[in-house]
DNA sequence: GTTGAGCGT
């Protein structure tokens, strides 16, 4: 073939090899434009580069979510629903209702499984629905921009329609599945444990929350929900000052990476505090580590430490890699687990192990979160969960009414935190559920 | 008629 053809030639020329560590050298100069070029090409030829392209489109919902306007009165869901197929398949779509009157608002949402159908719907914005013209816009590009969410605001989800029945461990186990849980579940009716038809979570990373938001339907006993930061921060007080911790203000911008804003954020120094032990110098790179963000949780955090370890996940995968010496560094494997949400390359990198991806990977195989969250599974936040930190759900009462969770929730949650680790592809190390690490040293904190 | 649903201690 041709391939071989050329692998011969190259040969022939004096090399005997081109490793995959040596092809990522050669194409780190390469500019924006070439590696498009590059890239466009191979997903036009090779379906599975195709595939990893596409799914990683499709992470971001603001690209698949359209913003449908000037919908005539008789538009319903259905209707709505209809046109829009055509373009590919939805997720969802819908006509927005007057809760009171009943009457179409004249707008709606759609939002494609993939972000081509919504590319295709968007080749003619403007589409006659019912005789009446309409335009569509991706729903991000109007909406109002998120806050600049800071410290806990970035790890706090809201969690809309819970079914009143629906169980507090139940809820947890679901979520927990994105990663550790901090507090949670909120909002539950303190005295008889039932849902109020919300829910709030906390989680310990903002890439855990990423996750969890990933795909903001959830879908249990036939009960759609929906997840949302909770961003609750923006009703404060008038004529006071703005965002707390934001004098500077430029680094806010990077509300989307989390690990931007920590560093210069005032807050680091106090997790600065509670890392003293650890080398000085692998401070400031934990300082980008937004899971150090937490200022008041590091208690929590370090009593989840204590009984345990984490970074075997971390570490372990990095070992495959000796060359990168960035396993060498407990600060710079979780740190650089934390670029796995923000940036898909240092991770890919840290995972050179799955050299041969292009087929290793699967269409949906190698998302870099994976690596990132294996790093991130600890027994902390069964620790600070088993702890008294969910107060949403009083043991006693709760069980009581729901007669769902008698020995407290840390069963369920560390039982989905395991069937996790166990069906994900990840070739990282999974993390025991012992306490392998006790021993370890303290100084990955969390 | 122009971006849903809607937030604990």
């Amino acid at each position: 073939m041709e391939a071989s053809a050329k692998k011969r030639k190259v040969e022939e020329n004096g090399v005997v090899d081109i490793t995959v560590e040596d092809t990522r050298k050669m194409l780190e100069p390469f500019t924006r434009e070439q590696l498009l070029d590059i890239l466009q090409e191979a997903a036009t030829k090779h379906l599975g580069v195709l595939e990893q392209v596409r799914s990683i489109a499709d992470k971001d919902p603001a690209q698949r979510k359209l913003f449908v306007r000037g919908l005539g009165w008789d538009t319903n869901t259905e209707s709505l629903k209809a046109l829009f197929s055509q373009f590919g398949e939805l997720e969802e779509g819908v006509v927005i209702m007057d809760k009171n009157t009943g009457k179409s608002k004249g707008y709606g949402f759609v939002t494609f499984k993939h972000m081509d159908g919504a590319l295709n719907a968007l080749k003619e914005p403007s589409k006659k629905i019912d005789g009446r013209m309409t335009v569509s816009q991706l729903a991000s590009a109007g909406s109002q921009p998120a806050q600049p969410a800071a410290d806990v605001s970035a790890r706090k989800i809201y969690v809309g329609n819970v079914p009143m029945d629906m169980a507090a461990d139940r809820l947890l186990s679901l979520f927990s599945q994105y990663g550790e849980i901090e507090e949670g579940p909120l909002g539950f009716d303190k005295q008889s444990g039932k849902s109020r038809g919300f829910a709030l979570f906390i989680f310990k990373s903002v890439d855990a929350t990423k996750r969890a938001l990933e795909e903001p339907m959830k879908t249990i006993d036939g009960h759609q929900m929906f997840c949302k930061l909770a961003v609750e921060g923006q009703k404060p007080k008038p004529g006071g000052m703005s965002v707390p911790g934001g004098p500077d203000g430029s680094d806010m911008n990077g509300l989307n990476q989390p690990g931007n804003v920590v560093p210069s954020n005032p807050g680091m120094q106090f997790g600065g505090m509670g890392h003293g032990f650890v080398n000085p110098a692998l401070g400031v790179n934990q300082g980008s580590n937004q899971g150090l963000s937490h200022h008041g949780l590091g208690s929590s955090a370090l009593s989840g430490l204590g009984g345990h370890p984490n970074p075997s996940g971390i570490p372990g995968g990095s070992m495959n890699h000796p060359m990168n010496p960035s396993s060498m560094n407990p600060g710079l494997s979780s740190h650089g687990s934390m670029h796995g949400s923000s940036g898909q390359v240092p991770t890919s990198l840290g995972m050179g192990g799955y050299g041969g991806h292009g087929g290793s990977l699967g269409p949906y195989g190698g998302p870099p979160q994976v690596g990132g969250y294996g790093g991130g599974q600890t027994a902390g936040g069964y620790g600070s969960i088993g702890g008294g930190s969910m107060y949403g759900v009083p043991p006693t009462s709760g069980a009581s009414q729901s007669g769902g969770y008698p020995e407290g929730s840390h069963y369920p949650l560390s039982s989905y935190q395991n069937q996790h680790q166990q069906s994900g592809q990840s070739p990282a190390p999974r993390v025991p559920g012992g306490g392998v690490y006790q021993g370890g040293p303290p100084f990955y904190s969390v």
